[in-house]
Order: structure tokens, then C-alpha cells, then sequence
DNA sequence: GTATTTGCAAACCGTTTGCAAACGG
DNA sequence: CCGTTTGCAAACGGTTTGCAAATAC
């Protein structure tokens, strides 16, 4: 069922307009992609877009629960599909390589935080900072 | 040793003025303290300072490992004393509230990013966002 | 005395806003 | 049609820069 967003937009009373479209079309495509990266990628298309509905976009998706974001530079978020999300992210501060790894490794974090504090973790939004194998 | 860092300016060259003292005692002082709060700060004194002196002076004491940064809230970095950054970071989605807990509650997510993928953690940079007992 | 550091003002970058025109349903 | 959405241009907040004047040593 690919085109579910649809209805789910209606059903909010949210319209339909072509640079919703590309804009998620572009966050799909790109993956970890800044609001620049993404309106860069729709300009591509013969449709243009302007910046600003570029960000009003992603905070609609983003509160439908289609996208989610996370700061893996300093300056700009990235965005990606919330379908695609399950991971956490490593940072290198050495040669700034981004690593996706199984939210399992934070897993005994997770429990903990949970178990002693009742904190409930937003694990896809995780990002750890260090140096990579080969940077250290 | 209160003024050990003294002798690490001058012996890497750079000189001691009142604006880096006032910026590191306004850190001290501070905790968690973003550069405009250090700023209002140190103007509270009788010296005064611009805010791209304080800009470039935590620059200078991050290099020379006497402060840190973490980003807690979306806009702004918060910077602390090195000697007092050793603890992980919560921050509520729901109340804003932002939390310390000991890096023992990440160990295990620590010790498995190194024997799997070598990554060393910089663990006093972590940062957990999720909604906390009362947000949830 | 001289190289470093500061203050200032202007530029910068990512983001948000107000508003009139365009457009989806 | 009418209310939502867009593009535009201007403003925003945090940060960086170039440069002349002030200052540490």
C-alpha cells in the first residue's frame, strides 16, 4: 500500500500538493538528508520548491509520524524515514563518517534508564560521538 | 593547583587576559551555560566582553581540554568544565528537562561499540533524548 | 616593542515568519 | 469557490570574520 499517506493526510485535513510528494520522494531517495540536501534533490525535478516549504514540509511528515530527524553534524539535521529509523548512530569526530548500528547495542542503556528512572528512551534519535577505528 | 592552567597557556604561547579568567570562573561557576549565559555573566562584572571574545575563548579552552560542549537543546551548545563532564546526559522531549546519570548506565553500549567495531565513545558528549517519568 | 588579543560591525548560515497569490478538493 | 498551501522577501538567532585599536609580556 504506498500511497497510505495519502489517506492519512486527508483524514487530517491535509492536502495532497505535489511538493509534499517530492519532498518525501527525496527524503526516501537520499537518506540521511539535510533540508538543503532535499531541496536540492526536488529542484531536480521539472516541479521546483522553495526552502521554506521545504522545512514546513518535513515538520507536517514529521508530525504524521512519516519522517523523524537527528543531528549527526553540528549545523543542519538530517532526515529520513521514520519506516527506516531502527538504527543509532555513530559519529566519527575523526573523519566524519556516519555509522548506522542495531539499536541493540544500546540496549542494557535503554533497560537501565528505564528500570532506575522511568526514563523511556527515543532510541532513533540516539547519536554517539567518538573516533572510528581508524581515527583513533 | 588553582592556576595550573596558566602555565598551559603560556607554554603553548597564548596569553592570560581577564576576559579568558572571567570566561573560565564564569563556566565554573555556570554548569551547563550556552555562550550567551556566559557572556551576561561575565558582564555582570566590572570588565566587561563582546561575545565573539567569548566565542573564541571557548574555542581556546576546549582545545586545551579545559571545557567541554554538549548540545541539550536544539539551538544553543552548553559548555562545562572537563574536569566536571563525566556523566551522560538526559533530556526530556516532553518538560525539557535535562538530567545527569552516571556513564556506568552505558557501559555495556560502550564496551560493545569497541569490541565489535573499535569506535572509542566519547562518552561525556552523550546526550539521550526520550520523555521522562512524568512526561510519558 | 611587538605579537597576541580584543571590540566592533558586518557577514554568515540555517531557520522562521507575514503576506499575497496560487491551487487542491 | 473557499480554505489550505505556496513562494517570496524580510527577519531571525546563533556564530564567524576582517580589521584597527588595545594590551600582555
Amino acid at each position: 500500500m504506498a500511497k497510505a499517506w495519502h489517506e492519512e493526510l486527508r483524514a487530517r485535513g491535509y492536502r495532497i500538493t505535489p511538493q509534499r510528494q517530492l519532498v518525501l520522494e527525496a527524503v526516501a531517495k537520499l537518506g540521511h538528508a539535510t533540508p538543503e540536501d532535499i531541496c536540492a534533490e526536488v529542484r531536480e525535478t521539472a516541479r521546483g520548491i522553495n526552502i521554506s516549504t521545504v522545512y514546513r514540509t518535513l515538520e507536517l511528515l514529521e508530525k504524521l509520524g512519516l519522517v523523524t530527524h537527528t543531528h549527526l553534524n553540528r549545523n543542519a539535521p538530517t532526515y529520513h524515514l521514520a519506516s527506516e529509523a531502527d538504527h543509532v548512530h555513530l559519529v566519527c569526530r575523526g573523519c566524519g563518517e556516519v555509522t548506522e548500528v542495531s539499536p541493540d547495542m544500546a540496549a542494557g542503556l535503554v533497560s537501565s534508564l528505564e528500570e532506575k528512572l522511568g526514563f523511556e528512551t527515543d532510541i532513533s534519535h540516539l547519536t554517539v560521538y567518538g573516533h572510528c577505528r581508524n581515527c583513533r
